[in-house]
RNA sequence: GGUUCCUUGGAUGAGUGGCUUAGUCAGCGGUCUGCAAAACCGUGUACGGCGGUUCGAAUCCGCCAGGAACCUCCA
């Protein structure tokens, strides 16, 4: 097996050889959405990226338990509203039940994933359904000296722990310049020190989201459940968290204090990020009022797009960047993507009409494989694999234009490597028509009218031959003559 | 202000101490074609600025400019 699997660790800021703590058994956890609106541009990069290492993890022949959680509880509001919960304030808005809300956009969110072809994880577990554990994760920091209460809430003691651990070891941070650069704010007169994070919180009268704990009627701090999520379906220790880069500090590096405070150490080997989408060079998100919904993208209908884009458009828009590199949206890139995307659908639909023959007189074949072996290995360097996947674009269109020949054998290899690397790793799925009988029909019509222009071109009547082409292009339909009569296509 | 990081040709986006080029999209020239389309071939001579290290740097170091994310209850 092709396994020296390079991933880059964002504790040691070093790409590091992926060694599994119980080979072949390995344990992931990802971030997973808020559910509280519509899923973004900016949600689809890390479901997509954390798939595209699920995915090449499995076919290196890991046994992967992925976990990706549902954020339905404890996240509260900014600025304004203070201490409510935004799916509770979601709730309160529509009058509904939060649990509407969060099955509302929770659904949508799948819907979502599903036409990007990312993988359901293995487990997805809801906050909401974690609250004993969350608690017990509380009850643990406290007996071990590291939390305190105060009036119903118990906060985590950071500087407590900072004497005895490194606060901050994610990040690059440390506690004082933490704490000198600290902005003044109202009401944290429950806190022994500002840095301190909520491990519970009191609820407040209004607040609807809320279950009985020893200290008070309230819900988990927002760190908790992915510690305590990780801890019950990963283990103790297990091999890799990621999630977004804007996750690093506090999230993540709450995560560690509280798994180092309960169990006396880190949970996670290695700490994966990836970047953010930017839009006009600024990240794209909720608060920013800047975000476009994975359906506008589907669909067109946002005043920023100038027309559709498919999921298999976005999936490949991403993909063409490195996973922490920032990628800026715009219609010019993202036409340029659909367009090599096409051009790399064509090329595997042209492997089927390729017939073999004595020798293979093109470079590159039996390369291909290794190389693109080699760039996953290198950190997921998927823009690298696609475009040795382009090198093989033009082999195969050097092929069909019969300037070269394969052996059976190298064609095989050839359509083998397309389809790990396109399908199965990075999962680029052909786009296919929902309702293939109807196309299948229509299809058929469209060769009866090219059978015409044949005959028309045959009695080189040009004005006939023309007519049909350009009347079936307007529709759509794009015609192109081959040596021995011609093929088609419907662009979108 | 602090932390982390980025700055590559018209657009996007890899990579790296010297070797032969990333790739894609757009452009230009050519082949093919009745004309096209597609495909194939060729082409652009890029690495923010200024210093330094080095035989040699876009790649390492420093400074400057510009930009991004995060900085507690805000995924």
């Amino acid at each position: 097996m092709e396994n020296q699997l390079l991933i880059y660790n964002t504790l040691t800021r070093q790409k590091e050889l992926f060694v599994p703590l119980h080979a072949p058994h390995v344990g992931m956890y990802v971030c997973g959405p808020t559910v509280y609106g519509d899923a973004h541009l900016g949600h689809a990069r890390p479901a997509i990226t954390f798939d595209i290492l699920y995915r090449y993890l499995t076919h290196l022949g890991y046994k992967v338990r992925y976990v990706r959680n549902i954020t339905d509880v404890g996240h509260l509001e900014h600025d304004a509203d203070e201490g409510e919960d935004k799916i509770a304030k979601k709730a309160r808005l529509e009058q509904l039940e939060p649990m509407e809300v969060v099955q509302h956009y929770l659904n949508r969110y799948h819907k979502a994933m599903e036409a990007l072809n990312v993988l359901p994880p293995s487990i997805e577990p809801h906050a909401s359904g974690h609250i004993i554990e969350q608690i017990q994760l509380v009850e643990e920091i406290l007996k071990n000296g590291y939390a305190y209460e105060s009036q119903g809430s118990v906060y985590f003691d950071v500087a407590k722990y900072n004497n005895d651990h490194h606060y901050g070891k994610l990040s690059g941070r440390n506690l004082d310049d933490v704490l000198n650069t600290w902005r003044e704010l109202d009401g944290q007169s429950e806190k022994r020190n500002p840095a301190d994070f909520a491990l519970w919180k009191c609820a407040q009268p209004e607040h609807i989201m809320r279950w009985p704990s020893p200290w008070s009627d309230g819900f988990p701090g927002w760190h908790c459940e992915c510690t305590a999520m990780g801890r019950k379906y990963l283990g103790g220790h297990f091999d890799i968290h990621g999630g977004g880069m804007d996750l690093i500090f506090p999230h993540h590096e709450c995560e560690i204090a509280q798994s180092v405070a309960s169990q006396g150490d880190d949970m996670v080997h290695y700490w994966m990020h990836n970047n953010m989408i930017t839009i006009n060079g600024q990240k794209m998100g909720k608060s920013y009022g800047n975000f476009i919904n994975l359906s506008e993208f589907f669909e067109g209908s946002h005043k920023l797009l100038t027309q559709a884009y498919t999921p298999m458009t976005i999936r490949f828009f991403i993909l063409q960047a490195h996973y922490r590199s920032t990628v800026d949206f715009g219609n010019e890139a993202l036409q340029a993507a659909e367009k090599g995307l096409a051009r790399l659908t064509e090329a595997v639909k042209g492997l089927e009409r390729i017939t073999p023959a004595k020798a293979t007189t093109i470079e590159g074949i039996k390369e291909l494989r290794g190389k693109c072996y080699d760039a996953m290995n290198d950190d997921l360097n998927t823009p690298i694999v696609i475009a040795h996947l382009f090198d093989g674009a033009r082999i195969i269109n050097t092929l069909l234009d019969k300037k070269a020949t394969v052996t059976a054998e190298d064609l095989e290899e050839l359509k083998s490597v397309f389809h790990l690397f396109m399908y199965e790793v990075l999962g680029l799925k052909e786009e296919t028509a929902n309702n293939e009988a109807r196309e299948e029909a229509f299809g058929k019509v469209v060769d009866m009218l090219l059978e015409q222009r044949m005959k028309a071109k045959a009695n080189k009547d040009w004005a006939t031959s023309d007519k049909i082409r350009d009347e079936l292009a307007a529709l759509g339909f794009e015609v192109k003559d081959t040596k021995d009569g011609f093929t088609w296509r419907l662009n979108k």
